[in-house]
DNA sequence: TATGAATGAGTATTCATTCAT
DNA sequence: GATGAATGAATACTCATTCAT
């Protein structure tokens, strides 16, 4: 409702403008995942998205700009997703489960941006001097902090074991984003989010528990 | 005792060579670590390391060299230890926790090569038409496999659940990799092999199980 | 008229760009000739047409590139001249003499050039290698085929001594090569193409000949 | 003789020196004629010497100098029997026709030195600088100049036609040059002194002239 | 004496970014 | 608004030459 509503008060000019902007990030995002940030030159881009390389320009003032704008923008949607899942969820092993399966979904759809967002961790030394940098990692931290909540959440209902919450969030994205980073890889056609159960049932009673 | 005779069986010259050879290694690492591969330029290679440029090129035929190399030598060590590890431990359940825990140490003390280490999974894409970069992937996934079949050891002998054991390899390692990410992140001085009881706990009985 | 057609044809823009890749050769062509391939800089090529490095790189692909097309356009105008030449002449020995005046005026204009072209057929065995390289030298035998076939000709006529063609023409060409590059050495201003009938003269009735 | 006792009078020492020098300078010839100057490095001819890049310096202050005395000592070689051969001719026309002999000859048994040579007087651009450089092209010109007297005595004695006589020098010297320089390009195993007659008949009598 | 490891000065080439049109 | 030609700053790599051994 609310997108529809901007669009149609937006000018054909602008509608058009924000079409070509995201145009340009698709095509990017393509570049990114396919030969990495260094190897992908602006030319690439330029060609590819079939714009002058002066209008790209027009569009982001630099290739960090497309770089940190397609981080940026395709976090808040994850985060978004993922914030629309947990309140439509009760328990917090309800909301967990619905994390998980969010994220599996999201980046099923998403391959080439996994390979820049798992590769981007890493980028971050370098960028994080920028200011967009700066706001990406944050948005990672509160996707962590998300789950640590609801960990302890779960903790003080006796639902869960007394374990730091924090470092479990870390353990447990850290497992979903090497299952992703796998599953990518192998290039299968299988359904990613087939694997929730066994992820779950890892997650929950570990290699030994519950018989 | 090898190591020491082997050594000593060496003239001064290949003695010398070796070490210069390795400070190089050692520059480059740290290097690498704090700005990136792309971000390093040779020029700083050689003056950190108080060599002529030309110098480093007698060593390593090239800067790609060099930085696979690295991963290349530090690879086969972390595989070596575990390797021994494993040797000393009985059962599976042991020797999950032996790796684990060589891991941890293994990175406690080689913090900048870990940031090459995780980074370097992505630049894979880039890397693997070298024939270095081909052989580097093959040891990641001798090291999957290893833990995979731990894992079936373990299933066979009722000591593990029936889970598929190579996507279980996949998840342990993700959580390790994603713990120490984060503690090297943290720059804290908590000794990082500390963390293992609850690593173990959360491995083998998960967030609930086992009361 | 066809040319200037042909240039009112293409658009500014298309006349502007040929001019610079015209100009870039010249000063090109100049360097080359003072001070050989290998001691000529790019940057020196870009300083002296004052365009910036990178442009050059926009007209040719690589130094080699420069220097293979300076060779091959310029032969190619060399081999047209001598073509028409060869066209209004009648006789053999008119041929012969259109030939030699042709390549006379040629490097009389092309001082800078002859350097290069006298230089080119040693360099050969490392440019042979690419493409361009071969081609420049397949025009060196067509020019000196055409002389051969004339000579033939000759012979069949009754107009010349029963020589191998092949050959002759070889002897031919190295004597005018020879005189054209004193000549250049020398710096005279004396015109090289009033050396005509000396050369005939030799040429037709040698050192002893014809009383 | 002279050479011998020579020999005899230096100690082993410097017998070996001379040797050694010899053999570097062998080794470069071949070099240089299958690589050319730039694309020869020192530690080539270090190594297909089974020297030590140091040595060869010792014996030879620079790779110019290497390639400079290359010529120098053929160069000498070369006129030092043309002389001879001049000396046991009688009349001009004989003269001429011993000198053609000898260079046909020598660089029949010099293929290796004939590139270099040829390739040099281009080369003299930058070599002339060195003081080595200008006394090459002086022994050039010091051949050209006894052939030239030649022709002069030739014409004197009514042998010749009144040509200029450096004029012709050049002529013949370029048909010679040429006609060689094809003979090594075609790889043929033919003689090249078998082509001597055809050569003086076209040198004295032209392509038309003595029926 | 002989060596070859060490070197720095030099060079072709690339690419993000900016204007002139 | 849109373009792409022009650019300079940056960088991996080479090679003749020199010493320390």
């Amino acid at each position: 409702m609310e997108n529809l509503n901007s669009k149609d008060l937006l000018g054909r000019r602008e509608q058009e403008r924000r079409w070509r902007r995201q145009y340009i990030l698709n095509v990017a995002e393509r570049l990114f995942a396919q030969k990495g940030y260094h190897q992908t030159t602006m030319a690439e881009i330029a060609k590819a998205s079939e714009f002058g390389m002066a209008t790209i320009y027009q569009f982001f003032k630099s290739k960090d700009k497309i770089y940190l704008t397609l981080l940026h923008e395709k976090i808040d949607l994850l985060l978004k997703l993922i914030k629309q899942a947990i309140e439509e969820a009760q328990t917090p092993l309800e909301k967990i489960k619905a994390i998980i399966q969010v994220k599996l979904k999201f980046f099923q759809k998403n391959r080439d941006f996994f390979r820049i967002y798992a590769l981007h961790r890493q980028n971050i030394v370098v960028l994080l001097r920028e200011e967009l940098g700066k706001k990406i990692d944050e948005k990672y931290q509160e996707g962590l902090s998300t789950l640590a909540q609801i960990i302890e959440e779960g903790i003080s209902q006796g639902e869960f074991k007394r374990f730091p919450p924090k470092e479990m969030a870390v353990l447990i994205s850290g497992m979903i984003q090497a299952f992703i980073h796998e599953w990518i890889k192998s290039e299968e056609e299988v359904q990613l989010t087939s694997k929730l159960p066994i992820i779950l049932d890892f997650l929950f009673y570990g290699l030994k528990g519950k018989i």
